[in-house]
DNA sequence: CACCATTGTTGCCATAGTCTACATTGTTGC
DNA sequence: GCAACAATGTAGACTATGGCAACAATGGTG
């Protein structure tokens, strides 16, 4: 037999996998992505990971699903950080969203792709607690009065939305990442003011 | 010779592969689009595309740009058709950008891809004149006193992002096309509000 | 230890994008 | 007119990909 240092069994490929297009993914964007050149990357034949992603929408709906928890955790770590004032939270958890988006545009791109038909269950429910965060922000911001009442994810699209927006801005190049800053501050300062329990 | 209806010479074969190609990314999205299957339903070989588009990015930047003639001449519709009030030309300008963005979800992402390299030149320019209907609406609104004044470009990017965010929400199935509309009249008076001379 | 599910491997096929050589048509200068 | 040349289309080759099927190795379980 060759000298193969690596096993017939490689352990732990589906991680490695997602792994490596990850990286694939952020550094040459999603069209580059090839299911046979991630297998010889990580050392395996080309129908491999045929066993833990069907088809290439599979690796695809697996990377966006990951996606979304780390989003989350990024989020959840900007917004403890920020201290108890609502406007800090509010500014750190754009902020990190913006840092997010611009750093893995390829990879939000994914996330937010309509492409995910099927059991796109775990994707939802994983998109879902990303949002929590936002949506606990907002509430917050209501208890304190800072915010308009009303449902939260009504008010939370808005402010959802916007920092969405400014994130297509960046990383379609429209918006230098210099003003991003700016933009970002300017985005919820006037988000706040449009809040603020009018009438 | 074989009976062929069809001259050696194809008379406009750039337009008809536009045209053909822009129909496929409404009804299948870009990753289905192939060039030679373009090729195909024109009723040309397939090296036939190659001489109006190098490679298969060329014919994306073409689509691309076209798309943003035909955003700009919708906005453009849409705000000369509201009247001259200017919350009516706000709401009916945001109304057309989604719209078009909810029609041509795919064709917008293309767009705002990052992927223009070189001579985006030409793009850029269409991207701008589509764009100078904002402008031009932002102008009106500090002119009478609705909005905060500033750099209209600055001002105007918060409102575009909310409108590109709420089209990247709905289009992601993130928001059903029952709530958009609400949405959108949510955002544009958020927007108002939050823009009027505070202070 | 025999059986079976899991996980990898290898080979095959259809299709795509791109390149090169060649064919046809349109145009332009003489 | 017509000869040379540019523009446009065709045909074939090459490589790579995704997907499928048959086979091989491994690991767990009765």
């Amino acid at each position: 037999m060759p000298v193969t240092d690596r096993p017939y069994h490689h352990g732990n490929l589906r991680t490695a996998l997602l792994a490596e297009a990850e990286r694939t993914v952020r550094e040459r964007g999603v069209q580059e992505l090839s299911l046979r050149e991630l297998a010889r990357q990580v050392g395996v034949s080309h129908g491999a990971p045929r066993r833990h992603f069907p088809d290439r929408q599979a690796l695809l709906d697996a990377l966006a699903e990951a996606g979304f928890a780390r989003l989350g955790a990024e989020l959840r770590i900007a917004i403890d950080g920020a201290g108890e004032e609502f406007e800090a939270r509010l500014h750190a958890t754009a902020a990190a969203y913006v840092r997010f988006a611009t750093r893995d545009a390829a990879l939000l791109e994914l996330m937010f792709a309509s492409k995910h038909g099927k059991q796109s269950g775990a994707l939802h429910e994983a998109a879902d607690r990303a949002f929590s965060v936002m949506l606990e922000l907002i509430e917050q911001g209501q208890a304190e009065g800072i915010l308009d009442h009303g449902e939260p994810e009504r008010v939370g699209l808005v402010l959802f939305a916007t920092i969405q927006g400014i994130a297509a801005l960046v990383s379609s190049g429209m918006v230098d990442a210099e003003q991003l800053d700016e933009l970002v501050a300017d985005a919820t300062a006037h988000f706040v003011r449009g809040s603020h329990a009018a009438a």
